[in-house]
DNA sequence: GGCATACTTGACGTTGACGTCAACGTAAAG
DNA sequence: CTTTACGTTGACGTCAACGTCAAGTATGCC
């Protein structure tokens, strides 16, 4: 069986905090591609696996439109040799993306860490 | 001496890769207060470390009055112990949401070395 | 003085990421 | 068979972060 538990678009709203309107959103986008019972849609690990991609590349700070093109590569076809060529090429672009982050990353909690001891020895100072 | 070389609007803006419309707008929403020469903006260093506090925290995603409030605690007042107390508070949950922030994009650079893997040894099977 | 160039302040437009509301379908429960 | 809960599609609203004119000011240079 490919096809085990499914959820509501209550459900996976309500277990990833967002609202239904969100969700549709996604999807517009093609963020997600839930199936289709008659109108209803109807959400699969699949969907759910997208959907931490989705939110987690938002708390990185990611315009929506390119975490799709992210977690497209994901299921990007891989046939020919070109087309791994060309999914390498973006993997290699994303890391190097996403490197300048954690350097600004460490540089702003080194500063911080710095911020503080500079407020520890005022407080020591005052008291 | 207390001031050194200043700037014009055009020189930090072109040096910061951004349009004198965004350097307005960020003074409009107070995260800086270049000085004024008649009705001309003078930028001074703390203007220019300001930006790229600003440019960083954009980076990393934050929103600008997230950043106001972020770069406006390294200037606060740190008179009286209780204010310093609540500037260490702050740091602490700048470190907390920092700390996630990192662990997500540990979490998605560990993700793209294994797609990268994986893609390798696709196109090990192709050749 | 005249002109170009840089700077200024509005004010409206745009894009992304949804919120919100209206109006309607559907499926189980009483 | 109506109520209730959950679902659906538009369509317009909103907020942030600027872009894009328009129209005026100021400054250096010939």
């Amino acid at each position: 069986m490919t096809s085990g538990r499914t959820w509501s678009i209550a459900e996976v709203a309500d277990e990833f905090g967002v609202t239904h309107r969100t969700v549709r959103h996604y999807e517009d986008l093609h963020l997600i591609s839930p199936e289709r019972r008659g109108t209803q849609r109807v959400f699969h690990r699949r969907d759910r696996t997208r959907l931490n991609l989705i939110l987690r590349g938002k708390r990185l700070g990611f315009p929506l439109e390119e975490i799709r093109t992210i977690i497209d590569l994901y299921d990007a076809p891989r046939g020919r040799s070109s087309q791994l060529e060309y999914v390498l090429g973006q993997i290699d672009e994303r890391r190097t993306d996403l490197e300048q982050r954690r350097r600004d990353l460490d540089d702003a909690l080194g500063e911080l860490d710095r911020f503080e001891q500079s407020c520890r020895a005022d407080l020591d100072q005052v008291s």
